[in-house]
DNA sequence: CCGGATAAAGAGAACGTTCTCTCTCATCAA
DNA sequence: TTGATGAGAGAGAACGTTCTCTTTATCCGG
């Protein structure tokens, strides 16, 4: 057994210091409750030079309500999570809510992390960038936490979740590469099993269909790292017949992927091979990588997730199903320019 | 006011199920304390059932340890951090601690953000990449939480910190700079203000000078990211006198420097000019970058960090002062290989 | 001058645990 | 048989808050 440590200052110690009942001193903090604005000055001054502040712990016992939000990360690794994770945390600490940090790196410890954070009793769980083992979704469930995925969308039909168009996304990316004149396509997905990999794949076969070209030629790079998507350009590459544009399942995909045609092949993009991928990670910006790509609408996404935890918190139910925000795509030295007329069937949801 | 949510079930329910008192059952989930085997079993098998979990709030006010650390963070943008945040969660979650997180952006918002967090009473506080003002060091202290510094060592003496040697590693790249054949070396600087780029800085200098050469041009870049290294690379080579080598403050000045010297100036790395970093990204490793930089023990530091930490939920009062790790000189093709005999002055720390 | 509002403050229960005592009862040596 | 022993279980306080209820002080119309 670990020893206590030396005790902090409660309210107790507070309200015998300024002779007034622990109730009297309670209400100062909180905004319900009668009080004369004076008392509470006094109070809160007096609190102030004493380095008092309410134990959250006993706070959260009695209202039921933690103000912690679970966010649950695996893939920290892919330079947009990270992006999201900070924005996503500022977002939640705005509005006066903690943010618990579980990594669910690569075995089953997943399951045991989750449990240990709904022992704190979170009031919402924010599942980033994995999706959950069925164990694990039904400990939330009995523990009355709800989970909103963010960026993928699960198979179950209540579940809650955020993500950016991705089909309507990858059809605007297949618009656009045919729109520079390539006709024969190619798709380089990442983690088969994820939905931001079906969704976008899915996506850009089916436009392809709708112009009327053959079926893109597929590439799988089974993770989205930088060092899959070189391997799985240079096996894609080294193929009889090369693809005029490759759209990446994701921006580090296409990174690799633009780097082994450069190495490996001495191509020159977009010239001989145009790329694009997905995301709009800051890299892609970079005027080495200067990436064509699909940002996705990371305020908007953050935004929707933060208004939703915080209506719960409030008691709201949590709303059920996907929604899905508009992408924007973003043309960069990667893919040749547009030279057919814009006579190409209409798509929605680019702005 | 908001509603409270419906009750989760408690262990008053789960020993009303099983027809025995609170404290029976309790005493099924904690090793202290005297039950009989079978009871324990019986127990933990219901409560499996039921899906009860003890609740970690109520646990953390009679026990008066949370096991929540808080982990204060800005720049996650500079892809070194994510790494360590990932390796450092998993490792406190490995013993059973979870992981509070508060991003400390651009403003002043930090003191807000940290004071609530301190309000949930965590064991601990890493501070990660950044350094705190006055006053929240003082709410640490005040609220009894230790503070650690990771990756910088701050100017208080009291402080306790976990860095990579920056200075021996600056001096160990400045040594390979100097075999390569470079006698004009430069060195780009970040963000001033932080203890990582003086260190690195003064480590640098200081060798150059035991080397007898004269003392490096300076590039300030302001900031830890591409653009500030970019603009500064440009700034420099722009001048009368070129370098032949460049030691940047991190990965991420470096990958954007070398990119200004390729671009901007037409520059061959190494031929032209040498390029090296610091930190080890993974980035640094692509084939594009093959960036020669001095790796971080981000592994020891984590361990030492967590096993602080562990051993202060222990009881154990925290160690005082900065513990300086060695980093390794990870050498690739942004710099020339050793050419002058192995005749500089022995240095130490570098494996 | 009185009775009833109303504002302000106090007393004590409650939250869901763990901790400290106390009690019961089987075991066992003498 | 008896008393000491100890394992196992129960009762109730405690943790630091907020909530509900009650009490006290103040004001005001009639």
């Amino acid at each position: 057994m670990p020893p206590r440590p030396p005790p902090r200052i409660t309210i107790k110690d507070l309200a015998r210091d300024l002779g007034m009942s622990v109730a009297t001193v309670a209400r100062a903090f909180h905004s319900g409750g009668t009080i004369a604005e004076a008392t509470r000055r006094t109070v809160l001054r007096r609190a102030g030079e004493l380095g008092y502040q309410p134990n959250a712990l006993a706070r959260s016992m009695i209202t039921r309500h933690t103000r912690i939000v679970g966010v649950v990360l695996s893939d920290l690794e892919n330079p947009f999570y990270p992006q999201v994770l900070t924005r996503l945390t500022e977002a939640l600490q705005q509005v006066g809510l903690n943010v618990m940090l579980v990594v669910a790196e690569p075995s089953g410890s997943v399951d045991a992390a989750l449990r240990l954070l709904l022992s704190y009793q979170p009031e919402y769980a924010i599942v980033l960038a994995t999706t959950l083992t069925t164990d694990a979704a039904e400990a939330c469930r009995a523990a009355g936490t709800p989970l909103l995925f963010f960026n993928r969308a699960p198979a179950e039909e209540n579940a809650c979740a955020v993500v950016c168009d991705n089909a309507v996304g990858a059809a605007a990316m297949a618009d656009h590469l045919v729109a520079g004149g390539a006709r024969r396509l190619a798709f380089l997905s990442g983690r088969p099993d994820t939905s931001t990999n079906a969704e976008r794949r899915a996506g850009f076969l089916e436009r392809c269909a709708v112009h009327g070209l053959p079926a893109p030629q597929e590439a799988p790079a089974g993770a989205f790292t930088y060092a899959a998507g070189y391997a799985a350009a240079q096996r894609l590459l080294a193929g009889p017949e090369r693809p005029e544009a490759l759209f990446c399942a994701n921006d580090i995909l296409a990174i690799g992927a633009m780097q082994a045609a450069r190495r490996e092949f001495g191509l020159r993009v977009p010239q001989d091979l145009a790329i694009a991928g997905f995301d709009d990670i800051a890299m892609a910006a970079w005027p080495d990588h200067d990436l064509t790509t699909l940002r996705q609408p990371i305020p908007a996404m953050v935004e929707v997730a933060v208004s939703w935890v915080h209506r719960a918190a409030a008691g709201e139910a949590p709303p059920k199903g996907t929604l899905r925000l508009p992408g924007t795509l973003v043309v960069r030295g990667t893919t040749l320019p547009d030279t057919t007329s814009p006579s190409t069937p209409a798509l929605e949801n680019q702005a």
